[in-house]
DNA sequence: TAATACCCTACTAAATAGGTAGGAAATACA
DNA sequence: TGTATTTCCTACCTATTTAGTAGGGTATTA
């Protein structure tokens, strides 16, 4: 399951693209629009824009706005950022590898299943972008 | 990711299938051969058994069992016993659906994302079972 | 009846999830 | 220059989950 962090930043996310002609959002806005609690919404804002994905502007008429083009950002890449590893296990990940102890790639059948449920994720995932999951297209 | 108690299921599960022909078999043997702590495995199995698909014997000679053929029993219905929903968001789960109550179905992109992501990831693992993902075949 | 092996309830420590608080820093504008 | 605005940052808090432990109870077998 995602949390509800990354749950929150897609309402975010999605928010700020289907208003992207508006110049900067206030986050009180994002917060009100999509009911999320205002100053748990501002730790996920932060940490998206240290990732990169988005930026902001202080003082007055400023706000958060996105820097790329919805289309440009996979869903995979956003909940990667905010969620860690898609993949099942960590001897299957691909960002996130980690070898297993108790088991070798050779004879563990687990691996070769979990790979392929991997891959039929990211076939999804990494191939549709925000643009794909707006409200208003 | 799956949790360390799913796959300790797992690795418990494929143990006894490649050991059906030995008759019941001791939670010790299985902890030491897949290196999980005893009482933690303990647990585990117990949980299974209850769910239905693992039964035991209790005294001398005793241990625990499988009690349908491998090939009858799919991944995902491990999964689900131990780690509960498969998919991403609780409004697109089969087995532990909830409604969102930021969103509706007609207007969130997020939902028809999540719904084909959800059915790749079963077309796997409700198709794939413990006989899939043993070490001898 | 003693040994064996699972059954059951409860407990614990550490990590994570989800959220809050309060002030600092930057910016706009009068 | 000063004040209102808005994000930035660090720290904190509570509840839940995860992973594991403890110890006695119960059934079975020889």
């Amino acid at each position: 399951m995602l949390s509800k962090k990354t749950q929150y930043a897609f309402h975010a996310l999605t928010y700020l693209a289907e208003n992207m002609d508006k110049g900067p959002i206030l986050i009180s806005e994002i917060s009100q629009e999509r009911q999320i609690s205002l100053k748990f919404l501002e730790n996920i804002l932060l940490e998206m824009k240290k990732a990169g994905i988005l930026s902001s502007k202080k003082g007055k008429g400023g706000g958060y706005y996105l820097i790329k083009d919805p289309a440009e950002v996979p869903l995979a890449k956003i909940i990667r950022m905010l969620d860690g590893p898609i993949a099942l296990l960590p001897c299957v990940s691909l960002n996130y590898y980690e070898r297993c102890e108790n088991c070798t790639e050779e004879i563990c059948g687990l691996n070769r299943v979990m790979s392929e449920v991997r891959d039929n994720t990211l076939k999804v995932l990494e191939n549709k972008s925000l643009k794909d999951v707006l409200r208003k297209q």
